[in-house]
DNA sequence: TTGTACGCGTTATCAA
DNA sequence: TTGATAACGCGTACAA
């Protein structure tokens, strides 16, 4: 592949005016500008990022460490922190951590010494990462995390109001009438999943209703974790007529759960999500769900990143975006009967053969 | 950050010492060499990606280039290329087309110059890539084409069996007693759409069923596409009584105009999409569908890399997935009425009403 | 077996 | 403004 020393020869000039009119760093006058752009194109030149950034010490690359790609949320994220990157000329190295921390340190390790512009991560549980980050930023290599912070983490972030959108969600279901209300969380050593919990504790308390400790269910961020929890809220007496999921995946097992069981929804449970993922909109009934930009997310990321590399160097940033309680058809008041007495599981199954 | 002159003074050796302990390219004597592994240990040193890579002329790097990490088939396309790339000591860099051409070309030109590993593409067109791989392979860089090939495509290459699967779902909905079938196909430049409906094709002919044009409408692959041609395809007389959707989110959206148009599925259409997206299941009804592995997809076509990374140098290798009719919901037999006779949208209204 | 010196492709410095 | 040269960190051929 052709490299400088080529155009150089090509254009007859030497080595430092081909760099100087590549990167303007240097006015050069106009026969041999030309002559040198000409024989770039001829040759096909690009320049090599590997040389390059050797010589900068700092590359094009933005380094972003999520857990899963394959979780739904997840790819809209990676998605918005490319187009940034994408569109001021930096490209995205993905690494999956599938949660698993040391996976996580093999890929900050690792990742360093490709001196990337920044850093992007959704940590995969609370393990400090400030040692980690501090070589960082010792390299000038600016980290930002988000959807979930890790322990003392006092750099900059980015995350969803979750407290917020729980209390939301929580709340509209108080209104609607339900006062036998459950959750399933998230893991509670995610910061998201205890962000939600808290909001949803607090809506409970403000309406002055109790939450015996059975009704709050913690599990993993998916299908499976929601449906078995379900089997669980749903043997309880008095039975929950709302549950608030931790997130859309979760809420998708409470759905199954529920349809298994013979119970109805919306009628007999209402059911809110939180992400708002795409699925959501085709599941029958359709999702409510708290939404949250996964997209905005990730723009917001890259472009903090961004702004430390063109020299801001303030003091760390905590940027909270807002949560919007989408209604969809999984909500509805609680029906009469279930009101005026406590409902069983027999009631459930009765209403099965109807 | 520490570099191997660091290590080499720390451990009281020369800088080549250090260099053969790290590589094992030379036996070093036990005394040093364990100092220096010390001296790594203490000093937290992890070799320069880029400078080895400049060095030894390739990096760890395997380069991704796909059209969308939103659509929710590639996830797990990249996450198996992801697993066998990290288990194996490779790294990702992952680039989004949104299937523009030029946006393939730039990320193509570019990734060169990191001297990766490999390259796996999946086309976000027609367009001829011959040149640009050809270019890579001169560098001793292996190129893969998956899930659909660009014009004259000779190099290596995974797909899935999409002719077959199409046709043997269209067989299953014809053995079930359809005759008026219809298709939604995707972007028939794309040579996976363009399979399919060659699939579809073949099993229509082969049970002497006529096909007229108006039946096998060509869209996007998306849900919007699906649900613009499904309102087309309800409108036509005879209206079909079963659709073969070029994939799954065309299917979603075939799913939801049937729904919106008061029609039942699967007891007045029978609907089977394409890729067996996790979101297929938790539909109402469930959604049938050809399914394909597409983590599957991404592990083998890694697995490529590594073996011409190996020295495996034979000729092109042209990978063929099989795929498995996955029968859900929302397939079932014509309804005898109409059967009898030809269906009209009228049909269609009445039932709403019932 | 160990150490030295060179080169990978680029950018930055400095002298002309 | 231009050109020559050093340096980024590492791997390796070659000399000791």
């Amino acid at each position: 592949m052709a490299n400088m020393h080529e155009i150089a020869k090509r254009a007859g000039v030497s080595l430092g005016t081909v760099s100087n009119v590549l990167n303007n760093s240097a006015k050069v006058r106009e026969p041999k500008r030309t002559r040198v752009l000409e024989a770039v194109q001829e040759a096909g030149y690009q320049p090599s990022q590997l040389a390059r950034g050797l010589r900068r010490d700092t590359t094009n690359m933005i380094g972003m460490i999520i857990p899963d790609i394959t979780n739904p949320f997840f790819p809209s994220v990676v998605r918005g922190a490319e187009d940034v990157a994408f569109s001021n000329g930096y490209r995205l190295i993905l690494c999956n951590t599938d949660n698993d921390h040391s996976k996580e340190i093999v890929h900050l390790n690792e990742l360093r010494t490709y001196l990337p512009t920044g850093l992007i991560v959704i940590p995969s549980n609370f393990s400090d990462l400030t040692a980690q980050a501090e070589s960082y930023r010792r390299a000038g290599t600016g980290v930002v995390c988000i959807d979930r912070l890790p322990k003392h983490w006092s750099g900059d972030s980015v995350t969803a109001d979750n407290k917020t959108g729980a209390y939301n969600a929580t709340r509209h279901l108080i209104q609607l009438g339900h006062t036998q209300l459950a959750t399933i969380t998230g893991p509670l050593h995610l910061t998201n999943a205890k962000e939600r919990l808290e909001g949803f504790k607090r809506a409970m308390k403000e309406a002055k209703l109790s939450l015996a400790p059975e009704y709050a269910q913690e599990t993993s961020f998916d299908k499976q974790g929601g449906y078995s929890k379900t089997q669980v809220l749903l043997r309880l007496i008095p039975r929950p007529t709302a549950i608030f999921a931790g997130n859309d995946m979760i809420a998708l097992g409470v759905l199954l759960a529920v349809r298994e069981s013979g119970l109805r929804c919306p009628e007999d449970i209402s059911i809110i999500g939180f992400d708002d993922l795409d699925l959501g909109e085709t599941t029958n009934p359709s999702l409510s769900s708290v939404s949250q930009s996964g997209y905005q997310l990730g723009t917001t990321a890259a472009r903090l990143l961004l702004d430390r590399r063109q020299g801001d160097d303030g003091p760390a940033k905590h940027i909270v975006l807002e949560t919007l309680l989408k209604l969809r058809h999984s909500v509805a008041p609680p029906s009469q009967a279930l009101q005026a007495s406590a409902p069983t599981v027999k009631r459930g199954t009765k209403r099965k053969r109807t």
